[in-house]
DNA sequence: CTGAAAGCGCTTACAG
DNA sequence: CTGAAAGCGCTTACAG
């Protein structure tokens, strides 16, 4: 092609507005720049930003995300899957609610690769997850540093895999003066935990480690009941920096971040080095947590 | 084809489990089953359970979706529009966080169709939205027939198209007696609120009916650290039915769900309806709210 | 270097 | 009714 007719071919390329055909282009290419992102977490407090991390590694490289929400429905699983493979997904992101469940669908022996983050993938995958003993190290050395000795930890429920984590690091830290309290994810439960603390003789704590942000609610709601200053009296850590409970908590809490947002990211970018071939490193990986400050500690 | 090598095709697609390619489907037939939702609600308080409609509506037709969260930037809204046009989507749905808002994005003169579906849409094009004008009386009629008399409306920014919907229909209810409480959208407005109505003279309401649930959060916490009952001296209705929010406050929250999963199955069949080329009314079209009852009234 | 052909995996229209 | 060809919109490999 002449050097003009290249020319007046941009040009008027330019002005019809013209785009290449992204499908024709899969065909040839084997390659459809689609991911499919597999939730079970429909409330999606923990996918939405795993989710907005995805997308935002991925949208600099041309890629879109199906996001397919399952319940924990097998057969939805199975159609949402079949139905991605048939547009001929690069690669699958599995995400959920909980580190130790994993989605009701088998994506084993799939014919693109899939990445596991926040929910738990089979032995040989690359599954990536928060660090949940750094995070609770985190709060805990915190409380620490601002000279705190008696530091109770009251979280939800010993079943959960990242409840024995955090609690595991959190004794690490703290030694096993005081018993971990296992209860439920509520903020009743943190409401009940400081009565039960303050009905008992003894010492009581100058700080207390939430296992999440509902809980710390809950303990905030009832110190503040009883007259209790928060944090003069009983500094409070919280987990997860569930932005819109942790700011409307009085005073506003401190709490331990996942970094999901991030996590989302090195999915993304991970699903997409596996699509394109590059080696990736199997096994887990955990990511870093960060402490987000605010006034209760 | 003989019957015989009919059966046989059939077989040994089924053992190998051969499913046609989409793409190349696609190109054919012009139809990607594929459609682009768009929305910049990050925390997705509002798009999270549209999304859930849209995809519960559109999975039995094979239809996958396209999740595009931009924020409020235009340039990032832009290429995801490219990238979903490139991709030869079906359709777009808009989606936000607010009625009264429009995305920054232009999506006009686009060569699929749109829907808007809680955003504002241009003039001439199909939007659906929450009645919330319907969905305020619901909660005003409910604490009348509860025989309550003196009933008071805390709610959000005049500015927002929705609080104004809401208190107009309160008014025409409730009268004039009472003034609008404008305030925002905070748990901290709920209190603030509450600490104004107790301190000026005459008599006190026996119910509130709240812009959103924070707000009928704060209302009622408030109403206990002064010793008020709630139900029984001061019966509370909220807006959104947040289910997180509402059955945390103490007693659980009666609220106003705008349903926004109905909503998002509307907006589904709708832009599939379009994409099929079948006849859709223009316009905005205000899909109704229930009310949820729980112990608060 | 330029231009035409082949082919990705399907579906549809047509010839036999 | 059956079977082969054409074509969707691209990209790649090849002949000139």
């Amino acid at each position: 092609m002449g050097e003009k007719t290249r020319e007046r071919v941009k040009r008027v390329a330019r002005e019809i507005g013209f785009r290449p055909n992204a499908l024709a282009r899969g065909l040839l290419s084997k390659r459809s720049f689609t991911i499919g992102l597999l939730t079970n977490d429909t409330y999606g407090r923990f996918t939405l930003p795993v989710m907005a991390g995805v997308s935002e590694a991925l949208v600099d490289h041309g890629v879109s995300v199906f996001l397919c929400a399952i319940e924990d429905d097998p057969a939805l699983g199975q159609i949402h899957v079949d139905a991605m493979l048939d547009k001929q997904v690069d690669g699958i992101i599995a995400s959920g609610k909980r580190l130790d469940r994993s989605l009701p669908v088998d994506l084993s022996n799939l014919p693109v690769p899939v990445v596991y983050a926040f929910t738990q993938g089979p032995p040989d995958s690359v599954t990536l997850r928060s660090d949940d003993a750094q995070g609770a190290r985190l709060a805990v050395e915190w409380l620490v540093k601002l000279g705190r000795r008696r530091i109770v930890h009251v979280t939800g429920p010993e079943s959960f895999f990242s409840v024995r984590e955090r609690a595991g690091a959190y004794r690490e830290i703290a030694g096993d003066e005081e018993p971990v309290m296992y209860g439920v994810w509520s903020e009743g439960w943190g409401h009940e935990a400081v009565a039960k603390i303050w009905s008992r003789s003894g010492k009581k704590p100058d700080a207390i480690f939430c296992g999440n942000d509902q809980i710390a609610r809950g303990v905030i709601d009832a110190l503040r009941e009883r007259g209790i200053g928060v944090p003069e009296d009983v500094a409070i850590v919280g987990f997860d920096n569930w932005e819109i409970m942790a700011a409307q908590t009085r005073p506003p809490l401190t709490s331990v971040d996942m970094g999901l947002k991030a996590l989302g990211r090195e999915a993304g970018l991970t699903v997409l080095a596996l699509a394109e071939g590059r080696p990736v490193e199997t096994g887990v990986r955990k990511l870093p947590c960060h402490l987000v400050v605010r006034q209760s500690a």
